[in-house]
DNA sequence: CAGGATCCGATTAGATACTG
DNA sequence: CAGTATCTAATCGGATCCTG
């Protein structure tokens, strides 16, 4: 955290927030996430090391209190954490206009899976419990198949077959489902394109697409 | 710039974003600055090599534009570049609602003295060429003393004598004169508390406050 | 589950010297 | 003025192992 030695304001901002993974961790913050592990799980390429040097350093900023509790501590953006809502927004508003392009290795279906799970749209579930499978063709074979056990009281990721009946069965490339999940591409053109397949009963084939809100900045218009 | 691997907007704008110096450079282009030199005036303590750097990584991603003109080359901000602007004052205004204390080594009189040149309220100047001489006691040195020679038309800094005759003198620690550019600190209060000194003719005096806007984000109200 | 301590390797920033 | 090339030194992040 070595100082940039000005007192412009970005500048002290900066000293703080440019550190490597800094702003991801500051965005699982101001997405909700609470506990470690939860935290960890929207940055699983970081190592907990130093997410929890993070941790302290915006601890030490007053950015983030954390309380023990009986079930273990639980992190919290203070007044001043509350208001790097705007910073993270302007910035991913930013990067989805102007940053299209991804690499491969930017695909990854860890962290797509869990940025569904807590995109899901509750209200639009049906009144039982709803398993989705999904399968990415493009994917490495330990992340082609994951299974989303939804209910309205809770979501659940399994990267193994829970042994469930499925309802519905989602397959499309990361290369054509990212893109989507991003606001890309519009999700009945992926369809019409055969690129997304959905398999299932015919009511809730067409009740999927409702049950995602798609990602944070799908809706922000390009340029 | 090594990867983040995540498809989140938030991550890919941070891969480029959030390198050392980086958010910086693209300050001193929203603030207008197109030549190389006089980027690097607002970067002072960044190497020239890595100034050059960044520079093209901002072009490689379209984020600045450069061209040759028959006084060198140029470099301006792209519409993606201009858009970072939201990004940068979104910082800014955090910064200086939550990041009050300043170390000692933040205090630069050399990137305070730039901030203030460009900060001139020409409109509120005298008609004639005015010299306004800067005094910072606490200071090193050899960044003591400072002339600005404002003008209507333009403003030079000097970091030594130029032999003209001062209108004004301004004496005060930067411990009170950053505070007071920052916002931090009302200006009549400084003087009234006797650590802010002017001296000179009485109508000059009393309009140098009008001849500088402060700084960017002196106006932001704090929490 | 939630980390702290340590060590090592990769990155990368800075200094220096050089170019047109 | 506006950079580039190269080398070195310091930093930083990750892996590993450990704790309660």
């Amino acid at each position: 955290m070595s100082s940039y030695g000005q007192l412009c304001p970005v500048a002290k901002a900066a000293e703080l927030l440019d550190q490597r993974w800094m702003l991801l961790v500051v965005r699982e913050l101001v997405a909700g996430s609470t506990r470690f592990n939860e935290i960890h799980r929207g940055v699983p390429q970081m190592s907990r090391t130093l997410l929890s040097r993070r941790l302290s350093q915006l601890r030490q900023h007053d950015v983030v209190s954390r309380q023990e509790t009986p079930d273990g501590p639980v992190y919290q953006l203070t007044d001043a954490g509350e208001e790097l809502r705007p910073v993270v927004e302007a910035l991913g508003t930013w990067g989805v206009r102007w940053l299209r392009s991804l690499a491969e290795e930017d695909r990854d279906p860890a962290f797509l899976v869990w940025d569904m799970s807590r995109n899901v749209n509750t209200d639009a579930l049906p009144d039982h419990k709803t398993v989705l499978a999904l399968t990415f063709p493009d994917a490495t074979v330990s992340l082609r198949h994951w299974w989303l056990i939804l209910s309205r009281a809770e979501v659940d990721i399994c990267d193994e077959d829970p042994g469930l009946d499925t309802d519905v069965h989602l397959t499309a490339p990361l290369r054509v489902f990212v893109p989507v999940w991003r606001g890309d591409l519009p999700w009945h053109e992926a369809v019409v394109g055969g690129e997304l397949e959905l398999q299932g009963a015919g009511p809730l084939v067409r009740a999927v697409p409702r049950w995602f809100r798609l990602g944070h900045f799908a809706a922000i218009p390009r340029p």
